[in-house]
DNA sequence: ATGACTGCACTTTGCAGA
C-alpha cells in the first residue's frame, strides 16, 4: 500500500497538479494540509472520479486538511481533540481516519511566525494536544501514523543552513522536544531519502531561487508507531513535483507499506 | 534543466507562509 503527506498550498489552485499525481504515483491513500478552501469547495467529485473518498476539514482561506482514500476511509475525527484555540477559534488543523489496515492522522502543525509570537506559544500548546491525543493509539497494535507538516525540522541538519535559522521558529530547542515527546509516546520518525542531493528536504521557499539551489528543509513528517514502522518497506521526497510553473513549495513524502 | 514567490480575501494591497 502506497501513502503520501502533502502539503498542497491551496487545493484549488493545486487541482490539476493533484488529480495528475494521484494517478502517475498510484497513491492509495493521500494526507493534504492547507487545502486553503471551504467544506464545500473542497473538490470531492473530482477525486471520487478517480475513485478516491474523501474526508475534509476546512473553513475558508487558512489552513485545512483532508485525507483521501482508495482503499477505505471510516471512523473520521475531526479537529484536535483537546487542541488550543488561536483568536477563539479551534482551526481545521487535524483529521484522523481508518484507512484500510492502517489509521492514519493528517495535521497541519501551526506555524509559530516568531518565537516571541503568541502564535509561537500557540502551535506549542497544539503539539503538546497532540501528544495527549495520540498516545493511545501510538501505544496499539495497529498500525498507526501521524503525517503532515509539523513546520518543525528535527536536526541542524534538516534545514539547509543553520546559520540562516539563528533565532527562529522551526529549529527551537522547544519545538525539538515536543518532537521528543512524541517520539516518546511511541512513534518514530520515518525518514523518507532523498532523489536527489544528499538530504530529503521537503519544502523549498518559493523565492530566492531556493528549490533550484536546494535551500531546504525538512518538516513533512511522518511519526508511525511501532507496527507501522516495522511495516515500512520504502519511503522517499517526489521533488519532481517541486518542479515548475504551479507547483506547491512543498514536495510529497511517499511511503510504501508492506500490510 | 530546477530559474529569481504564491494564494487568497479584508481583492489592486495586505496578510500569511517558514
Amino acid at each position: 500500500m502506497r501513502i503520501a503527506t502533502w502539503n498542497v498550498n491551496s487545493i484549488t489552485a493545486r487541482l490539476p497538479r493533484l488529480l495528475a499525481w494521484l494517478e502517475g504515483s498510484g497513491t492509495d491513500v493521500l494526507c493534504i494540509q492547507e487545502t486553503k478552501c471551504t467544506a464545500g469547495q473542497f473538490p470531492a467529485d473530482e477525486l471520487r472520479e478517480l475513485g478516491y473518498e474523501s474526508a475534509v476539514h476546512a473553513d475558508g482561506r487558512w489552513n485545512g486538511v483532508a485525507l483521501v482514500s482508495r482503499v477505505g476511509l471510516s471512523g473520521v475525527v475531526t479537529g484536535l481533540p483537546g487542541g488550543p484555540e488561536y483568536e477563539g477559534v479551534q482551526e481545521p488543523r487535524a483529521i484522523s481516519a481508518d484507512c484500510g489496515p492502517v489509521r492514519l492522522w493528517s495535521v497541519y502543525v501551526p506555524n509559530g511566525r516568531e518565537v516571541a509570537h503568541d502564535h509561537y506559544a500557540y502551535k506549542l500548546r497544539w503539539l503538546q494536544a497532540l501528544k495527549t491525543a495520540v498516545a493511545q493509539d501510538a501505544a496499539a497494535e495497529r498500525p498507526f501514523a501521524v503525517l503532515g507538516d509539523f513546520n518543525i525540522a528535527p536536526a541542524d541538519e534538516d534545514v539547509w543552513d543553520i546559520a540562516a535559522f539563528e533565532g527562529s521558529t522551526h529549529v527551537t530547542a522547544a519545538e525539538r522536544s515536543a518532537l521528543e515527546a512524541l517520539r516518546s509516546a511511541g512513534l518514530s520518525d520515518v525518514v523518507p531519502r532523498p532523489l536527489k542531493y544528499d538530504h530529503p528536504f521537503t519544502y523549498w521557499d518559493y523565492r530566492q531561487l531556493s528549490f533550484p539551489k536546494n535551500r531546504g528543509m525538512r518538516i513533512d513528517l511522518v511519526y508511525g508507531n511501532g507496527p507501522f514502522a516495522e511495516a515500512v518497506k520504502d519511503s522517499y521526497v517526489d521533488r519532481e513535483e517541486r518542479k515548475g510553473k504551479g507547483a506547491s513549495d512543498h514536495a510529497p513524502v511517499v511511503v510504501d507499506l508492506d500490510v
